[in-house]
DNA sequence: GGTGCCGGGGA
DNA sequence: TCCCCGGCACC
């Protein structure tokens, strides 16, 4: 019935927007993909690559900075006298949304901004900001001194100067700031980031040091005045991966297989982590305690992330990002020009996750062996950015919308953690898949398990398509939202397939947006991409 | 009244 | 084919 329906042209796969590593720092990154309608893989500046939830994710589409607390050292942008310049946070005012930023070129100005009029993107491409941009370890190299007093004169314009700005009392602060920066940048993994918040007094990836707190808690002066001016913090003495190793190390390293390390430094997160061995939707370092955790979920199994090429009649699965898409631009885009990288391959492969202790051997086999489904169009999936969440990540209502807004089977479950900061959350929901039988020894495993395979967009994608479009389509899952508008039930069928309680551009862009939306829906036609 | 989207029609 | 919009059903 959907099936003919024209497909949109937008693509989200590839906006840019900035997600928070665990430290709460938002970064920059870009879409890789959808995991589902509510989350998404963000491939930091970095290359390291992590799922968030939508509620987590800063930019256009998603939620605005406006709706975000800042935290110390966040790099941000302004516009100051006309110029958009680049900062980082000093302190935000939560009661009255004022943040405080010391501009990045200089260590003695600081401008005091309303939240709203901050961007943690630039907005335009400036080779004065392109270069802060990319050279972070320039960047890291600021100093406070001659420099600083010269651009005082012209850039502090409507801004207290740093000294007497009492918030922080941190002399190096630039310094340390842009190392922190540097350092957050190149981590390999904000999970192990986390994990070091978490259980080493000096995290390398939180400028505010290890309790990835607020300014106002004091914690910068934990910053060891030796890091400025270098980065060469030891990640490998704490079993992490290195932050300058290359994005596949990263991506092999940190999201797959951080999660026994996670379990090994830190018992209650093991089993977080665990849970499910499901999607981490969000910001593993934002972890649950046990009492969010069902207690049918708390089965250990720690997780590995490899990569399935989902061209047709491929299925070759690589533990290296950068080895699958090697292998999809060379053997099945033919593009041998590095230089030219529209990420096009981003398309071609799926994430998916296994438990280490008994999917490790089998499921690339298995899933090599089981053609995928056809392509399906990423970039008809736009995210919904008002994510009725509150600020606390009380995400009961959102997470039910998910819930209801997926069409499951109980194949998989998806863990969803709360993103750092926020009260822990956790939800857990399924989806169908269109091969049954590639996932049915993993069903059979166990409610608790389910699949252990995580999908990404492309395939779920599609699979949330055939389900909107299949009559036969039903819930397996028991919440209680979402459930009353089961597609099975009732007159849903009859003139409106479609649940209205899924979002739809309208609802989630608003009409200030309607550049956002699908075509389908500024053509009043049937949403494509918020089926439900 | 708002929303979703079918159906029709213009470019 | 793209795009717009009237109109209707549903909430």
């Amino acid at each position: 019935m959907y099936g003919s329906k024209r497909l949109a042209k937008r693509s989200i796969i590839g906006t840019r927007v900035c997600a928070p590593w665990p430290d709460g720092i938002y970064y920059p990154g870009k879409i890789r993909n959808m995991e589902n309608r509510s989350v998404y893989t963000i491939c930091f500046d970095d290359g390291y690559t992590k799922a968030f939830r939508e509620a987590d994710i800063v930019g256009q589409g998603f939620r605005g900075v406006g709706s975000v607390h800042l935290k110390f050292g966040q790099k941000v942008f302004i516009t100051n006298n006309g110029r958009e310049m680049v900062g980082h946070v000093q302190k935000h005012k939560k009661p009255t949304n004022e943040v405080f930023i010391k501009i990045a070129d200089s260590s003695e100005t600081m401008i005091q901004r309303k939240l709203d009029e901050v961007r943690l993107m630039e907005s335009r491409k400036s080779p004065r900001l392109a270069d802060h941009e990319t050279n972070y370890l320039k960047l890291a190299d600021m100093s406070p001194t001659s420099d600083a007093k010269k651009r005082n004169v012209s850039s502090s314009i409507d801004v207290p100067s740093a000294k007497s700005f009492k918030v922080e009392d941190e002399p190096m602060m630039n310094d340390v700031m842009a190392a922190a920066m540097v350092l957050t940048s190149l981590s390999g993994s904000p999970l192990l980031a986390r994990m070091d918040s978490t259980s080493v007094p000096y995290s390398p990836t939180s400028p505010t040091g290890g309790a990835t707190s607020d300014l106002s808690m004091g914690t910068a002066s934990s910053y060891s005045p030796s890091s400025s001016g270098h980065f060469s913090w030891d990640f490998h003495s704490r079993g992490t991966p290195s932050p300058t190793s290359s994005t596949s190390d990263v991506e092999c390293n940190a999201p797959g297989f951080s999660f026994p390390e996670i379990g090994s430094t830190n018992g209650v997160v093991f089993d977080q982590l665990s849970v499910d061995e499901g999607i981490d939707m969000s910001e593993v370092g934002a972890l649950c305690t046990v009492d969010d955790i069902p207690a049918k979920k708390l089965k250990l199994a720690p997780t590995r992330t490899a990569y399935k090429c989902t061209w047709p009649g491929c299925g070759k699965t690589l533990c290296k990002v950068q080895g699958i898409e090697k292998h999809i631009r060379s053997q099945h885009l033919r593009t041998k020009d590095s230089s030219y990288n529209d990420h096009e391959e981003e398309f071609y492969y799926t994430e998916i996750e296994t438990t280490v202790d008994s999917m490790s051997d089998m499921f690339a086999d298995m899933y090599t062996s089981s053609p995928p489904p056809t392509l399906s169009h990423m970039d008809m999936v736009r995210p919904p950015h008002e994510d009725p969440r509150d600020s606390n990540g009380n995400s009961g209502m959102c997470l039910d919308r998910v819930v209801a807004q997926l069409t499951p089977m109980s194949s998989s479950n998806v863990t969803m953690f709360a993103p750092l900061s926020q009260v822990p959350q956790q939800t857990t929901f399924t989806w169908q898949t269109t091969h049954p039988t590639t996932i049915t020894p993993l069903q059979t495993n166990g409610q608790q398990y389910s699949s252990p395979i995580r999908k990404t967009s492309i395939v779920q994608q599609r699979q949330q398509s055939h389900q909107a479009a299949s009559p036969k389509t039903h819930l397996h899952f028991a919440p209680s939202a979402g459930s009353g508008s089961a597609p099975s039930q009732g007159h849903h069928n009859h003139h409106h397939p479609k649940t209205r309680e899924g979002k739809k551009c309208r609802k989630v862009y608003g009409m200030e947006r309607k550049d956002l939306w699908c075509t389908q829906c500024r053509w009043k036609k049937a949403c494509v991409r918020f089926t439900c």
